[in-house]
DNA sequence: CCATGAAATGAAAGCGCTTGCAGTCAGGGT
DNA sequence: ACCCTGACTGCAAGCGCTTTCATTTCATGG
């Protein structure tokens, strides 16, 4: 089947007898053009099939009606659901998502993010803080507005909609200690070039030494996030430095990971061992026992991001840092501290 | 902080001291340009801070090197793999991936669809077979490459990679069947709108069917995916219709949910009840016991339909079908019917 | 040292749409 | 009947880059 060139605007307005630009408001300005007019010009749309061509439309406009996203690995659940939530939320104003993602890798990052830039995303969102230095500058430079999600920017040098990840490693360490945990192990994420995940992990720290306790080295394994490299670092751990009776995982599938491999092992939890993870997805409300962990509203936090790029480029005003709620959800998996010594008995 | 606007092609082949032409072929077609002028140019790029307006070069180019994919929820674990995998191969070889994603909404698709065809997408990727018919028309009409992905167009109509998800249900339960069940319930997908969860439905219809079998309407849930609401249909069939020893779940997370219930209640899988999902998800190869599914190869398919879609914007030709393995994993949550009568005993 | 064809460069015409500015036209005031 | 106003509409100049075609440059062979 030949296809005939698609029809321009031009033709459009041939067809309904006005002129090029009488056609070009008429769809996108319709109140400047009169209601005979635009009927006519509505009716040569329909009939020649016309479809805007958006480039065209940009190049004039300056504007792509369009968002770049530079995320983690998008297939781990959390960065999926915020994905799916900014995608939405930005079709909603007519917005399209420009999506790349990478390994925790800043060299690909910053690639994507000149990639997004050059094609001229109107606003941009990353992931936390750890970038190359290109990277913000590409972004400056451009004048690109941008928002950090996940981290909170303490220098408030930069827009972002995130949370304290120290602040709620510090309520989950708490709460283990707060039961009597003494001897606490830690299944962190690989940390370089996640500043997540070296939060997270010093929030730790920081609330064992707030009690005077130490969190010793071997007490610490950095795993890629995944239920069975979580089920591989809690074998490490017990082989290396046993006697702790608790763990708390980087994220929930390292968490659940520690959980499954207990579990396989005859280890009771939370009885022997109590286990906790954190960002909450589904699976760690619907595992017996609950998993305790953080709740972080990931949807909730593309989702916001979107609003406030859109905010922006309307020329409204955001505060600059949005602080969203990461609470303890605790459930099954901790419990008490248990009486004698740790296991292995 | 006054930002000058950011400078131009024009700006650049005037600091090389060179015209507009040969700084867009340094650029662009180095080979056309001698080593010196070239040279030159890339310096004035370097010094300019130079970063080419993509829309310009995409109006003059009639490409965007972008790809538009429109899913279903991206949140869904399988089609994250999926789309992370896309948008590495297309960044591998220059391409930017214009993401849209729904809620299983045909209109929505729609919509997605023609936003992203107006934006100049040079390739479409869309899932499933079930759209709105202007779907189609729209990407038929304006001649933009198009790969359906996860199902099999029959008719051979359009370009897809994907499976047979009426033969890999088929494998399930014979499997199931193999093993003496013969009271089977179903917790199926959504099926309106959703070609693969209708297929995998009937699959298991003809599979009991061609052993002289029926599939009870009461034995069938349909139900979103997730893992809580598979819970709770795996309890309305136990109220609703009792008496099968093998339930089969229309995804993994469907059937984990099936799982956790039936263990929950003290059910014992796969002593009293056997349990099979679809997909593939990490965690079913991870809970105790494994869970039986098929293996869904998401990553794998996201990826080679952003093959094929470069392999066709370059001109060659490709199958037009691209059927990938869908193999049975047969772990712990499947076994022998129950001898006596099934559960409640 | 000059002619000669190939290689490199430049001028200019788009790509399809938006938009500032000027022109047109109908209707109201006087 | 005439001028003015305000609402529409049309003209044409871009938006920033690519690419055709003509022109210039350059290295050779005679």
């Amino acid at each position: 089947m030949p296809r005939t060139p698609s029809p321009r605007l031009v033709d459009v307005a041939r067809a309904a007898g006005v002129s090029l630009a009488t056609a070009s408001r008429a769809l996108s300005e319709p109140d400047m053009v009169r209601e005979n007019t635009r009927g006519r010009v509505q009716e040569a749309v329909a009939m020649l099939g016309y479809v805007p061509h958006g480039t065209a439309r940009a190049l004039a406009t300056r504007r792509t009606r369009t968002i770049g996203a530079v995320f983690p690995p998008v297939d781990n659940p959390i960065f999926a659901g915020a994905t799916h939530a900014l995608a939405q939320e930005l079709a909603a104003a007519g917005y399209t998502l420009l999506l790349a993602s990478h390994d925790y890798d800043l060299d690909a990052e910053l690639a994507a993010t000149r990639a997004l830039v050059e094609r001229g995303a109107d606003g941009m969102v990353l992931v936390g803080l750890d970038h190359r230095p290109e990277t913000l500058a590409v972004l400056e430079r451009s004048g690109v507005p941008y928002e950090i999600t996940w981290s909170l920017d303490g220098a408030g040098n930069h827009h972002c909609v995130g949370l304290s990840h120290r602040g709620a490693s510090i309520k989950v360490a708490q709460h283990l200690l707060d039961l009597g945990h003494r001897e606490i192990a830690v299944i962190a994420g690989i940390t370089n070039n996640n500043d997540r995940a070296r939060e997270r992990l010093s929030g730790v720290r920081d609330a064992l030494a707030s009690r005077g306790l130490k969190l010793p080295a071997k007490r610490v394994i950095e795993a890629p996030f995944s239920v069975a490299r979580g089920r591989e670092a809690f074998v490490k751990l017990l082989e290396r430095a046993p006697g702790f009776t608790a763990v708390i995982g980087g994220n929930d599938p390292l968490a659940i990971g520690a959980l499954l491999e207990a579990r396989a092992r005859g280890i009771d939890v939370p009885g022997e061992m109590s286990v906790a993870g954190f960002d909450d997805i589904e699976l760690a409300g619907e595992l017996p026992p609950g998993l305790t962990t953080i709740r972080v509203p990931s949807a909730e936090i593309g989702r916001e991001a979107g609003r406030r790029l859109l905010a922006r480029l309307e020329g409204k005003t955001v505060p600059r840092v949005r602080e969203m709620p990461a609470p303890l959800i605790a459930r099954g998996t901790t419990g008490p501290a248990p009486k004698g010594k740790a296991w292995p008995r």
